[in-house]
DNA sequence: CCAAAAGTGTTGGAACTACACCCATGA
DNA sequence: TCATGGGTGTAGTTCCAACACTTTTGG
């Protein structure tokens, strides 16, 4: 079937950075390109957007598509716009439009699944990745760069999307090694014990981990309704 | 001529909200649709990407065939991506993706000249906005959280971007004037003078206003290299 | 008993707020 | 001489950065 303008219209695709904390280090899930362009190479998940469907819809749709991240494991999470990446020639086959968007999923937890045009799927370091297809390293030093932003000098209003690296239930050790993370600078532990309790409401579970061979940590919740399921 | 393509393409077109301060008061250029849909009404000053024009690009042309603000006029002044604008049925003839733009002109120097599809391009108070075509209230209002957050709480990377309102030469009242226009406080005179010295390093001309029927203000330039002509 | 992470307060400096009066000009 | 906006300093407070030792657990 073929679809017919008065005037030519670019194609318009949605790109996601899905970031995470892995073993104290910040990650993001490639897909290897199973199709051309770029057949082979590493790349952002994401897709042509539906004629029916919202941004970034069409972008979830897209992550769960190739990566198997579901629209069920994203619920409650932090899911932004970083914006449209339009340069004439960033793709070879014909004028594309990308939406870029950016999720933070929680640490340690999400398993990546290749399928469709994804021959794999998987968790690359940050300081550490592959060559990208397109001009996925732009967007993704864009979206690293917004994630930056959320917790930069004073704090963004959504500087609560965080926790989302976080479990539900979290020790301060962890949410200091987040912060650390984002930021990329190291905390001083005292400081941030009170900062961090200055500016959310912390909820003390009255449980502490166990299992470590260490003493045990206080566990905590984002207090509020400002989380939702994680 | 007609355009065909193998599945289905949305449109794409930009639209820039120009702010700029006038008499003391934030201000957007906007135009009046002479065509339609929304004809009659008033809307951000935009229109469809050329197939080989980057984003930024058409955005300026546009904004040159319909409001008379040539790119000449824009040079060295800040435009900002805002993002891309998507929801299905937001234009009513077919499926359309907007993406955004911001720009902030120097205070009471800007004429607007309406043109092409434009029947009048007029400025007017942010405070005091007429009905908008399309979702540009929505879009409008994301530019003007923009522009908040380039002076919030903190100050951001681009937060020189805001001397773009002022003239080449301006006094440190002129300076305060955009100050709170952006952030609708009221800033404490000293306090505001010490900051912004502070803050930025500007340039006493050794020069003084002269006209106003009261004590000359000196004149001030913003330092460095970090303005480009004005 | 040793290793490993958890937990806890105080002090000095920097940055921000609040506040009131005199000055230079044009009409 | 008066109306108008231009120009100036100090003191109190708040927020942030620097800093070291004790506690609890598992092996």
């Amino acid at each position: 079937m073929a679809y017919t303008y008065d005037y030519p219209h670019p194609a318009v695709t949605t790109d996601t950075a899905v970031f995470s904390i892995i073993e104290g280090r910040l990650h993001v899930a490639l897909i290897e390109r199973g199709a051309p362009p770029f057949k082979g190479c590493w790349a952002l998940p994401g897709g042509f957007v539906g004629m029916e469907e919202d941004l970034a819809e069409g972008a979830r749709r897209e992550l769960a598509e190739e990566a198997g991240v579901t629209p069920d494991q994203l619920s409650g999470l932090p899911f932004f716009q970083i914006g449209a990446f339009g340069a004439p020639g960033r793709d070879p086959r014909e004028r594309v439009i990308t939406v870029a968007f950016l999720t933070l999923v929680p640490m340690d937890r999400v398993t990546l699944v290749a399928s469709t045009d994804a021959a794999r799927a998987e968790w690359f370091a940050y300081d550490d990745l592959p060559a990208l297809a397109f001009d996925h390293a732009d967007i993704l030093a864009q979206a690293r760069a917004a994630l930056s932003r959320l917790v930069s000098t004073d704090l963004s209003a959504d500087a609560d999307a965080v926790f989302s690296f976080l479990p539900e239930e979290f020790t301060l050790s962890q949410a200091q090694t987040v912060f650390e993370t984002i930021t990329g600078a190291a905390l001083e532990k005292r400081n941030f014990r009170k900062w961090i309790k200055a500016h959310w409401e912390l909820e003390d579970l009255q449980k502490k981990t166990s299992g470590g061979r260490h003493r045990p940590a206080a566990l905590f919740r984002l207090g509020g309704a400002r989380r939702q399921a994680g």
